[in-house]
DNA sequence: CGAAGTTTTGAGGACCTTCAAAAGTTGTGG
DNA sequence: CCACAACTTTTGAAGGTCCTCAAAACTTCG
């Protein structure tokens, strides 16, 4: 753990900054903001459900989960985030968690206090419009995955989050073609899903015999885009790619 | 249609105001938003999916659904809307609607140009953050959404999004005690819990076989508030009425 | 090489779906 | 105010998707 690190190491507002041209002054600002990197390994809770937070997280490598807990031990998973992602920038405003977050693989992040990511989206107008469309681009993808767990069958929504993950891999040039790492264990998967595990097995059994993927020591391989796009109805929109309204 | 109706009537800016202190200065710049009414008969699009927008709008009266259409014509609804809601505050910034919005009863709103609102977000920082608070706590109750398509049971899903809607109600005065209005027909219920008709109108008379709830010409009671909860999960958290952080 | 974790297989059953038709409710016009 | 049409809810029956439990096979890693 070493202090203040420079926010533009993790990509983040390189994303930003695809979405929409931010002023010297603003990107300036943003990367000085005090950041701290910590390190995580596998499968710990950066965030626990119910704590109270006072840091919000950008991903530097790795992935993480956000989920909930039901009484019964259920567990759904509501979001896969990866390199370039802030994480939980709602905390800013919403500091006690109404959910947890958690490591697949060994995660680095820079944590910044809540007050001074308030500073500076008040000090710079732009730079709190292009955090809000942040939080609406991860309300629109909730809004996706309500629809997959609501209105898709297993074999449907299965694809229709390799293909998610493989186009977000892509924005931060972690996929290779069809070609991407997927580490994340089928119970996992399964909580993301809505599904058993057993049946997550099954299902991408399935997608495999009909030459849809292949699948080697947690890469995946998407084989016929099309016809996985066509299964899934995938459609990009609501990942919004175009970033957000330009303001005259 | 009139012109320019004062945004006071619609109870959003108490609602604001119910979460944390508002300057006067702040809420006359808001209430002096141009606003048109318009109303709407009954399953009217407001809008439809794909459209581009240029207004958003704040609910005076009415029930109005959010919903996304699959290529095989089933339709997952992505969430309620009653009085004192902005329903579609996401599009000042993603003007590309992901998904349709839709009257379930005679429904009037105040429409604001984007441009307006995007104007009072920057000059009152106060307000942007109140804005971008709203917008998070529309992602919070999708989230909480897809855990109840992905991980309860029917009877369950339903009892919550019973519970949830009371809630609501009772924030703008609509409820009385553990009695409201619930004006959706089972058809469009079911495609709120991603479930069938057939089995939506039998668990709900499961739900009053075993006494905790009755209904009326579309009124609902919650005969046993307690046991609701217990069966259904529910916690007001995800919600958030306590309202934003407080900023120094 | 053994231990722990992960994926796969098998079998039986529960939950929920689909289809189709009946019963009930609401709204409209004569 | 009744009659009829349109819509909504309920009922019945058969079947499919997905679940649970339990054990075996396979991977990964120290």
């Amino acid at each position: 753990m070493s202090d203040s690190d420079p926010l533009s190491t993790c990509l983040y507002l390189a994303k930003l900054q695809r979405r929409g041209a931010i002023s010297p002054e603003a990107v300036a600002a943003f990367d000085g903001l005090p950041a701290t990197r910590r390190e995580f390994d596998t499968f710990r809770d950066i965030v626990r459900e119910g704590q109270q937070t006072t840091h919000s997280c950008f991903l530097e490598s790795g992935v993480v989960s956000r989920y909930r807990t039901l009484r019964n031990g259920a567990r759904q998973i509501l979001s896969f985030h990866i390199r370039g992602d802030m994480i939980d920038l709602q905390s800013v405003l919403l500091p006690i968690a109404d959910h947890g977050i958690r490591t697949h693989v060994p995660t680095r992040v820079l944590e910044v206090p809540h007050a001074a990511i308030l500073d500076v989206a008040a000090r710079f107008p732009e730079l709190g419009r292009a955090l809000w469309f942040d939080t609406l681009v991860d309300a629109a993808i909730f809004r996706e995955w309500t629809v997959n767990v609501g209105r898709r069958s297993a074999r449907e929504r299965t694809a229709h989050l390799l293909l998610e993950f493989q186009y977000r891999l892509r924005e931060v040039g972690l996929a290779e073609g069809d070609t991407f790492p997927m580490p994340i264990s089928q119970a996992d998967l399964s909580d993301a899903l809505g599904i058993s595990p057993v049946h997550l097995s099954r299902t991408l059994q399935a997608l495999r015999k009909d030459r849809l993927i292949t699948m080697f020591s947690r890469t995946v391989v998407i084989e016929d885009p099309e016809r996985m796009a066509t299964l899934a109805g995938f459609d990009t929109t609501y990942l919004h790619p175009e970033g957000p309204r330009r303001v005259a």
